[in-house]
DNA sequence: GCGACAG
DNA sequence: ATCTTGTCGC
């Protein structure tokens, strides 16, 4: 994994690429996804994975992409990709089949992007494989580069006074890796800002601010809000499966040999 | 052994 | 990520 993420990495673009990204007021915008996953607290083998589309500003969605999936690799910290890029790429392989028309421009991402033990996080993974411009979302700091969360930190985090209030990360070997943002003017809890792909760390923090009704950035929050919903169901409902029981797989199995 | 550990 | 209720405030 670790030769598949090095290899990889050298396609991230960390700059703007499109016409939009240069206006300050992101004139041209129309179209921001969303994607997350939400799995069942028990089970290591399957999730949620919904991919959302919403109309800019406006904030309202125009696509959502819902289901079940299977998830081959286990979570391990500094390899989230493995775990839920393959599912999301899926996902936007259809949408791209099915609604080419609503094909987002830029696609927010649960989980970091340069700033990475690797400097390769989900949003840079995604964002290599779909082509897709994307900018990492992470809720929690990811201690990288000399980067911690000590009181220091927090004094920085206690100065974030407004909504939109920020300052940048910067690691100890002197690049800035990401940015440090106030969502809302409610929560202090700030949200941790990266280059995914095709996207500058600018315009990142531009787009994200543009799509914060709450702390969560809206694209995020309702491709969320579907994968928990969904997964909350069909954990409450194995009672219907009783009617008609066509599903004996595991019967069969037993007494089959 | 101790602390860190995106989702 | 998930386990979890009410509660204080606008």
């Amino acid at each position: 994994m670790l030769r598949e993420q090095a290899r990889l990495r050298a396609a991230v673009l960390a700059r703007d690429t499109e016409p939009w990204q240069e206006e300050p007021s992101l004139a041209g915008l129309r179209r921001v996804g969303g994607v997350d996953l939400s799995y069942p607290k028990g089970d290591e083998t399957r999730a949620c994975a919904s991919l959302v589309v919403l109309s800019f500003p406006e904030l309202q969605v125009l696509y959502e992409d819902c289901r079940m999936v299977a998830v081959s690799t286990p979570y391990v910290a500094g390899f989230l990709a493995f775990r839920e890029v393959p599912v999301l790429v899926e996902a936007v392989r259809r949408l791209q089949q099915e609604e080419p028309a609503l094909q987002p421009q830029v696609l927010l991402v649960d989980g970091n992007g340069l700033l990475h033990p690797r400097g390769f996080g989900v949003a840079c993974h995604l964002g290599v494989l779909t082509g897709l411009p994307c900018i990492g979302v992470a809720k929690n700091l990811l201690q990288v580069d000399g980067l911690v969360k000590d009181e220091l930190h927090r004094e920085q985090i206690r100065s974030l006074r407004r909504e939109g209030d920020t300052f940048p990360l910067t690691g100890s070997s002197g690049r800035v890796l990401g940015m440090v943002l106030r969502s809302s003017k409610n929560s202090s809890r700030p949200l941790y800002i990266s280059v995914g792909h095709k996207v500058c760390l600018e315009t990142a923090v531009r787009v994200v601010r543009s799509c914060c009704r709450y702390r969560i950035p809206e694209p995020i929050r309702q491709a969320d809000i579907r994968s928990r919903e969904y997964i909350r169901k069909q954990l409450c409902s194995p009672l219907e499966a009783a009617s008609s029981g066509p599903q004996s797989s595991a019967r069969e199995a037993e007494l089959g040999d």
